[in-house]
DNA sequence: AACAGTCCCAACCGCGAATGA
DNA sequence: CTCATTCGCGGTTGGGACTGT
């Protein structure tokens, strides 16, 4: 008897739920997709600078922006917010993507808490354009072990070599100066040894090294292709 | 110039977590 | 505790830009 009640209270639930997803999915036909409009965009930041992020569904709707609250969030978020870098990202910023995902795997939004003013999006798009692209010329899975060697041990000694080689000393803040002693000995250090250089340690912050007062320092421009020939990199394969 | 193929990125989707009533 | 709503994340996709033929 009380099974039977269960069974049937159950069912009025999932019902319930149905019927509110299919609601929610005619609300969501009903508003605006796709790419968003110059009066859109300012609509949305004039209304967050006024009043701030948050409550996004309410946003939307005060804004005025027959939008879901998501999509005006994503907006915000990926494109629009004020401190978002934009342009290539540069060899400092490969080394760290580089080095976190090793670490953490696919938690993009981790990730780009390190690298400040770079979104979770933009480093996932990042990874899947270059760095899956990479993996694909060399026939082989990017989760693979051979794969995380080559990033460990080829990809990312390379990265340190053109930080070092790239890098005016004098022009670095403080704080980065020892990626470019890190860099002159990685190929003959063991990994962590430099990740300690270059970082300070495990327990360092990266946002606390990356601020925005790098400056140029960031825009040396996408070296990624530029770093290896995939000959040399077979050759380095076969040892 | 025209077309095809590829690249890249903004935006969407589904799901689970967090929060509030 | 339960349920509804909102938020945030990771995966995926559509289509414009770019490149090669």
């Amino acid at each position: 008897m009380n099974i039977c009640r269960t069974e049937s209270s159950n069912c009025e639930t999932l019902k319930r739920k149905e019927e509110v997803k299919k609601f929610k999915k005619k609300i969501e036909i009903e508003t605006r997709r796709g790419p968003w409009t110059v009066e859109e965009d300012m609509k949305l930041i004039s209304y967050i600078s006024l009043h701030g992020e948050g409550k996004w569904n309410f946003l939307s709707h005060s804004a005025g922006l027959n939008r879901t609250g998501k999509s005006c969030r994503l907006r915000w978020l990926n494109y629009l917010r004020p401190d978002i870098r934009r342009g290539d990202i540069s060899v400092q910023e490969q080394f760290i993507i580089l080095e976190l995902h090793s670490r953490w795997g696919n938690r993009w939004s981790k990730i780009a808490q390190h690298l400040p003013g770079r979104t979770d999006n933009e480093i996932k798009n990042y990874w899947r354009t270059r760095v899956q692209k990479h993996a694909k010329l060399l026939k082989c899975d990017v989760n693979s072990k051979q794969f995380k060697d080559i990033i460990k041990h080829y990809w990312m000694p390379r990265l340190l070599e053109r930080i070092a080689s790239t890098q005016n000393v004098e022009s670095v803040p403080n704080q980065y100066s020892s990626a470019t002693t890190a860099a002159t000995s990685y190929t003959s250090s063991s990994s962590e040894s430099v990740r300690s250089s270059f970082y300070g340690g495990d327990q360092m912050e990266y946002g606390t090294k990356l601020d925005s007062n790098g400056g140029d320092w960031f825009n040396d421009g996408d070296a990624l292709e530029t770093l290896w020939s995939f000959d040399e990199l077979n050759n380095w394969l076969l040892e």
